[in-house]
RNA sequence: GCGCCUGUAGCUCAACGGAUAGAGCAUCUGACUACGGAUCAGAAGGUUUGGGGUUCGAAUCCCUACAGGCGCACCA
């Protein structure tokens, strides 16, 4: 029995008491999904739910009263063993020890699918992020996004959505001119131009563009920087994605800023707003009217010199995904893109969409990264920027993904390398691996004495009475609910809460029960059952690490 | 000045309007001749920044003050 199908259990039989009448409620009063929970306190039975509180008002009665009839239906249900009403007008429902532990089977049946859910079901989801310009390598603001992003998209795939991971790469306009002038001073061996991108990289990149295209060194300025401009982006394009995957992060599309200039994408878009209304010109450029759809002022869109202002640049991207079929499109962007929002979404209303839904920008604070309990000053023109390379070799991928994933995007965060470095319980994914880790232990020590989990009919779940039986149970049924959660508020880190969660109920189990044979000791159906559970439990973890891009040892 | 995010235990952070606000670390006290002690049991630690409001119920929603972060281009 899963809160879900509980949840079910409890609205059914409120249909019930509504359609015999014992409830003045129309059928359209009972909500499509009952909230059940776990209750924080022991004693407040297995799940409870509040739905007599909330529903008492409309039924023109008190919620004790509602809560008592409720009981009564509930009580008759084979996988309950009893419901109580507590303080205001709760219900504490305890679960039949047979039908909670009948979860474990469910999960190995499931496996790796074991909590997917239907929650996007059919949905076409676009999830851009990352997106750093193509002018130096992922910096530590961008891993972050390519943590939780990734993560994201995982959790969005679980919940049956079809997702398309994307990265845009602005590698338009004045800022490849910098770059590429950056790029032609470290050939020169000049000092880098005042506007211009410093740091140890430039070199390296300078370097290899003259090892493929020696004539760089001969060419004027004008002609060598326009190779060093093709050569270097598409070369600082290979060291991105080859982070990217290194860091487990692999896109569907990689999509080029340029491409919509080049293809007349840009005009299309343009001409699209100018017929729906919602873009004219002034002063010799072209504006789109963001101010009426509730961005502070309208906006260039083309400059008056005649180039495209880079809103231009997204328009076109943004009308490329719709045409592409995607209903929802994600950016993920950084706090310092934030002033950035109102005008996408004016742009999103001004094609006639809706803000919110088509397009969907989540906004993620910034991060700091401390060493010995310092801040680690970074330094863009002095090249002392931490890269995603950096954090990698620092605290490893695992550690970096967990550690970016498991924070609310809402907060800025603090990482304390050392801690993130550390292989210790206060190392918070450690302790989640390790629990894995040991699970595995455990499997491959029955495998050794010819034991497996006990399947089909060989497997008794009543026999998962304790009490950390039960608890356990009850988190690895929750799971499917975190995940569809997770994705409804695009919040992957309540993955990361879950597990940490999860593997301390494991650990107070293991400690409690004890799973193999001892000794001599004859297996019988509890060892088998418990191996079960076991095995369910590795697969829990191993699935919600999954979702995170972390892996899970089967030996530490 | 305006806008967005944040303010919860000594520290780092949880808690989709629910019951006695939870974890980890740090501190203190216990448990290793059996499945991985990278673990577990227990203690202590709080006016959820301050002040109003909304309701059966507020850390959560609204208003306000204060504090911190980030933004407010015909740059990208």
């Amino acid at each position: 029995m899963t809160p879900e199908q509980l949840s079910t259990t409890v609205r059914d039989a409120l249909t019930g008491l509504v359609a015999d009448g014992a409830v003045p409620l129309d059928a359209a009063d009972v909500p499509t999904s009952v909230t059940v929970e776990r209750p924080r306190q022991k004693g407040h039975g297995d799940y409870a739910t509040n739905i007599a509180l909330q529903l008492a008002k409309k039924a023109g009665t008190n919620p004790r009263a509602l809560a008592t009839l409720l009981a009564e239906r509930l009580e008759q249900d084979p996988g309950v063993a009893a419901v109580e009403i507590a303080g205001p007008g709760f219900l504490n429902i305890t679960v039949e020890a047979g039908a909670q532990g009948q979860v474990a089977a469910q999960v190995l049946a499931a496996g790796a699918s074991y909590g997917d859910n239907d929650a996007f079901a059919g949905e076409k989801i676009n999830v851009e992020f990352v997106s750093a310009n193509p002018t130096g390598p992922i910096h530590i603001g961008g891993v972050r996004w390519a943590a939780v992003g990734d993560a994201l998209a995982r959790i969005f795939t679980a919940a049956g959505a079809e997702v398309t991971r994307e990265y845009y790469f602005n590698d338009h306009g004045g800022q490849i001119d910098r770059f590429s002038g950056s790029l032609l001073a470290a050939v020169r061996e000049r000092p880098a131009p005042e506007d211009g991108y410093g740091g140890q990289y430039i070199h390296d990149i300078a370097a290899q563009v003259v090892a493929a295209r020696p004539d760089v060194t001969t060419l004027d300025d004008e002609a060598a920087q326009e190779v060093l401009r093709e050569v270097g982006v598409d070369l600082m394009f290979t060291q991105i994605k080859q982070s990217l995957h290194d860091f487990g992060v692999d896109f569907d599309v990689y999509f080029h800023e340029d491409e919509l200039h080049r293809s007349g994408a840009v005009e299309r878009a343009v001409t699209r707003l100018r017929e729906l209304g919602n873009v004219y010109d002034q002063d010799g450029a072209v504006w789109l009217s963001t101010g009426k759809f509730g961005d502070d002022k309208d906006r260039v869109v083309i400059k008056s010199d005649g180039e495209g202002a880079y809103l231009s640049g997204d328009l076109a991207y943004y009308l490329d995904k719709r045409e592409r079929g995607f209903d929802r499109c994600l950016i993920l962007l950084g706090a310092d893109h934030h002033g950035y929002v109102a005008r996408m979404m004016a742009m999103c209303a001004a094609f006639g969409d809706t803000p919110g839904t088509n397009l969907e920008i989540l906004i993620g604070q910034m991060v700091n990264l401390l060493r010995d309990g310092q801040p680690l000053r970074m330094s863009k023109r002095a090249g002392t920027v931490v890269t995603i390379d950096d954090l990698v070799d620092a605290i490893g991928v695992d550690a970096s993904r967990y550690a970016l994933a498991r924070y609310s995007s809402d907060s800025n965060i603090d990482l304390d390398l050392d801690l993130w470095a550390r292989a210790t319980n206060d190392n918070p994914v450690f302790y989640v691996q390790y629990a894995h880790a040991r699970v595995s232990s455990i499997l491959r020590n029955a495998a050794d004495l010819g034991l497996g989990p006990a399947e089909g009919d060989a497997f008794d779940p009543s026999l998962l009475a304790h009490e950390k039986e039960g608890d356990l149970l009850r988190a690895l049924a929750a799971f499917p609910g975190v995940v569809a959660t997770a994705a409804e508020l695009r919040e992957p880190h309540r993955v990361a809460r879950y597990l940490e969660d999860t593997a301390s109920t494991y650990h107070k189990f293991n400690d409690a029960c004890r799973v193999l044979p001892m000794g001599d000791e004859e297996p019988n159906d509890l060892h088998r059952a418990r191996l079960t559970l076991v095995a369910a439990t590795r697969q829990v973890l191993a699935n919600g690490l999954g979702l995170l891009g972390v892996s899970a040892p089967e030996r530490m």
